[in-house]
Parts: C-alpha cells; structure tokens; sequence
RNA sequence: GCCGGGGUGGCCGAGCAGCGAGGCGGCGGCCUGCAGAGCCGCUCUACAGGGGUGCAAAUCCCCUCCCCGGCUCCA
C-alpha cells in the first residue's frame, strides 16, 4: 500500500500479527456530509472489507470531532453551528453526528468497531496536554497551551513542510506564540463560554488535532498500523498528530502506513456552497442507489482525485444493472441446472478472474482493477450460463466468485424489495393469463400488459418458456 | 512564493518501460413474434505540447502549457 510517509509503494505488515489496527479521522459534526465524505469512507470501507476477506482481525476506529477546531478569532466550527442553528453546541453535535451515521448506513458502509467522540474524553485530552507541557513539548500563553514545534526536529516529514518557509497564513498567527508554526493544544475561553471545561491552567477547549492523537491511543495502542483520512488532512492535522503523538510516548512512527483520499470535485471543482456544487450524500441518494453510489467511488483509484458527473453516474449505473441482472438469472439458471456437468475451461477461467481480483486489491486497493475482474466475470458468466456442458456446480462457483467480489466492494447489498405475496400473486395470474394470450398470438394485449406494468416499473422480459420480472421502482 | 495531485480514444477511467485493462455510449450482427436481457464484431497512428535517454517511452529525464488542491475551516 502506498505510504504518505515513504511516498512509495510498501508491503503491509502489521505489529501484531493478523490484527490490523485502523483509525479514520471522522467528520467534525457541525454540517451534514456531503459527498466527499462519502469518497473517502466508502475507500476506507472497501479497504477494512479487504483487509477482512484476507484474513485480518482489523480493529477499526472512526472519531467523532464535536469539540475544538479553534479557529485564530476564538471561535470553532462547533460553535458557529450553533450560532446559525440557536441551538446548544451539543444539540448541533447530535443532530449532525446521528444524520451522520445514517448518512453511512445508506451507503452501506460498515460500523466501524469504535466511535469515539472527542467531547467523551475530555479528561484524556487533559492528561495529555498536562504531560506535553511536563515533558516540555508545550508552553502556556495565558490559558492557551502551544506544541512548540521545534523541540520536534523532523516536524513536517509527513507534509514535507518546512517550518522556517511557513510565511503565508490565510490568518494571522497569534503574535504570542514562540513560532507562527506551533498549533493549539488548548485554547482558553470564558467560564460562561458553551463549550468549556476546566483545566488546572483555566478554562477553556481542546485544540483540533490533540483529540484523534488521544482516542486513538486509547482504544488502538500507542502506535497503530493504518491511519487515514482525505488528503486535506496531511496538513496539518495529520503533521501534527504525529508530532504530538511522538513526543507523548516516545515511540515512533506513531503510525506505520498514512493513507490519504483524493478529492472529490464535482464539475472540477472541489465543492464550495458558494460554487452552487456542493452535494450531500442525501441529496446524491435521492438519485441513485447505494450500490450506484459505491461503484462510481470505486471506479478510481482512492488516491487519484475523481470528479461527480451526470454522465459518470449514468455509467456507474449501467454497470450495476449488468451484475444486478446476472444475479437474478444465476438465481433462476441454478434452479434448472444439471448437476455433474462441468466446464473445466470456465471454472478455471472464473478462478483467474477471482485471483486477478484479489491481486488488484492487494496492490494498494486498486478497486479500478478490481471492478474491470468483476465485469469480466459477469461477461464470462453469462456466455456460459445456459450452455448444456455447464453444470450446478460450475454456476456455484461463479456465483460465490462474484458475490465474494461485491461483498468485499460493498455492492448489490441492498435489502431486496420487500416482496409483497400478494402483489406477486396477482402478478402471477396476470402473468398466466398473458402467457395465454400469446400462445394464442394475441401479442398485442401481452405487449399491453408488458407495457402497462414496465411504466409502473415493473418489467417483464420473456424468456423461453416463462417471464422474469424485475421490479425496478 | 512553497508543497502536492492531475491532463489517456466520443465519455468515465486503469496502466507508470516491452503483446491497445475494463466499462459507458455509438454502429453492425446473432437470438426473439416483437421488446428486453444476453452474446459476438467494429468503434485500433489514445496517451497535453516540445526536446532528450533507451533496442524499446503513455510510462524515465529536462522545458513549456492547462486544470485542481494544501499552506492553521475541510474527508
């Protein structure tokens, strides 16, 4: 997998054997998520899937920031929601965080094992600044606590930064701090301010960055094997988690492979309100299925930068359609296959297509490549799936090759419509007395009948001696 | 200014030195009463531009152009 650190290509070894510990920075929740949220956690999905299907016990942690995010005005994100909402900080947080997880489970991506929320640890984060500032990694400004940045000497190896060329800032540094480079651990605030807690150096809020270092120490060790997020993160927020991480244990690396998401651009252009291209995933949802939504994700590399598209969508639902439509027909053709017979040209054909599958997610996640295997083997598959000289057998294990294949990619997991008997009733007699009718060659009412229910959404394909039906709405 | 990521056939997107990934769309054909689904074939000087290195370059090196992002809000 490839490294942010090495900025190369490594093989995955984990400090434990078998068990990969994983952290994803989750989403700081004072808005709902929007689409590039939903690049990034379904690429982290299919790599935990991964992971899994290999073998890996994997402990997977996903944060929730509702604190910090302090912004040079004093004010942070948490609050500004607030504000706009009149609403308590912690109401904004909960209103978001529980969207949030429904927004995940609409696009069908796993619970993570934990999820911390970096207002519950609160007293670890006191701790640790506590220790920083004893071990003589941090200094105090009033109530404020900086991480002094050069006690760090390879501070900047992960954004390849240098401390001494930071000479633009969107916002003015604080004049107080030692260097312009040094970052918040605590910021101080009023008493009465909405979100403060008290500390042995005042009250006041936890910097941005500190929170991922402590939970995730907390529940995954003091260094963990994958650490990931969007590649707007490398800086500085994974730069200094590693800075404060390292000088709060003295084990290095913190983390042993950095994994960073392209962008996600809609029209080209990263996604801004004010650009009118800003997407949530509710909205994209509204449109398109969940497994739609996934293969269009995964038709990139995670790490090359994926612009949303109309006509990108369309494509992604195309292919869906296809292994949707081979499932069906893998389920109708076992019903009828003849046990014993064999094509030993397909299985073996079928095994290379899984092989070249679980090569191409071996090598950094390229699901790109992995897709092209699984719609080769919905290609192969329906060459042969009505040929005499193919057996039960044989559609098994075609049939397990790509379920394997889209249960590691998270697709075509949708809850199977809820098939109402007695619809399917009432469909079956029409169905019957429609079979009549063409057997007498009065098409024009069966072509009716067809027609009148595919603009109802129920579509009717005939087959050789019986119809399928699909229900696509 | 500094640091990254991109520019591949009508479209989406792999590949990152050695037989033109895969998909979508289009055209033609097979199958079918028709339609759909599916299959086959075609869509074969594709690699931003210009130099260079190599037996061999989309892939390595140099220069130029264009797009996007990070540089204390960001997945």
């Amino acid at each position: 997998m490839f490294n942010t650190l090495s900025r190369s290509l490594e093989v995955f070894e984990t400090w434990s054997p078998g068990v990969a510990t994983v952290y994803v920075c989750g989403p700081t929740v004072y808005d709902v998520a929007h689409l590039g949220h939903a690049r990034t956690y379904v690429a982290f999905d299919a790599v935990i899937r991964f992971l899994e299907f290999m073998g890996y016990g994997v402990k997977y942690s996903r944060n929730i920031t509702d604190v910090g995010h302090l912004r040079e005005t004093g004010e942070d994100k948490m609050i500004q929601g607030a504000v706009r909402l009149r609403r308590h900080p912690m109401e904004v947080a909960d209103k978001y965080m529980m969207e949030f997880f429904s927004d995940m489970n609409s696009l069908g991506i796993r619970r993570p094992d934990i999820q911390p929320r970096a207002s519950m640890h609160i007293p670890d984060i006191i701790d640790a600044v506590e220790k920083l500032l004893d071990k003589g990694y941090a200094y105090r400004v009033d109530g404020s606590v900086y991480f002094d940045v050069s006690k760090v000497p390879d501070y900047g190896k992960l954004s390849k930064i240098r401390v001494e060329e930071m000479d633009v800032h969107r916002v003015e540094p604080d004049p107080r701090k030692r260097n312009p480079a040094d970052f918040a651990l605590w910021k101080e605030s009023a008493p009465d301010y909405p979100l403060c807690w008290r500390t042995p150096w005042g009250y006041g809020f936890p910097g941005w960055h500190i929170e991922c270092s402590v939970m995730s120490m907390k529940y995954l060790g003091e260094q963990i094997d994958i650490h990931g997020g969007g590649q707007d993160l490398i800086f500085p927020h994974h730069e200094n988690e590693i800075a404060q991480s390292e000088a709060l244990t003295g084990r290095k690396p913190f983390v042993r492979y950095w994994l960073h998401t392209g962008e996600l651009t809609v029209g080209g252009k990263g996604m801004h309100k004010s650009l009118g291209n800003y997407l949530t995933i509710k909205e994209v949802l509204k449109n398109y299925s969940r497994s739609v939504v996934r293969a269009f994700i995964l038709s990139a590399h995670y790490r090359t930068p994926l612009d949303y598209s109309e006509k990108a969508m369309e494509q992604a639902h195309e292919n869906v359609s296809k292994v949707r439509n081979l499932l069906d027909d893998l389920a109708l053709a076992e019903e009828t296959a003849v046990r014993g017979n064999s094509n030993p040209e397909f299985r073996a054909n079928v095994d290379k297509l899984m092989d070249e599958f679980i090569n191409s997610m071996s090598n950094d996640f390229n699901t790109s490549n992995a897709l092209a295997s699984l719609y080769e083997l919905v290609r192969l598959t329906n060459l042969h799936i009505n040929r005499p000289d193919v057996g039960l057998e044989d559609l098994q294990q075609a049939s397990t090759a790509l379920r394997n294949m889209c249960r590691v990619l998270g697709l075509m997991e949708e809850e199977r419509e809820k098939t109402q008997t007695q619809v399917y009733e009432l469909l079956k007699i029409l169905l019957d007395v429609r079979r009549e009718l063409r057997r007498r060659g009065l098409y024009d009412l069966g072509d009716r009948i067809r027609k009148e229910l595919g603009e109802r959404g129920i579509l009717v394909e005939d087959l050789k001696d019986r119809e399928k039906v699909r229900i696509v709405r």
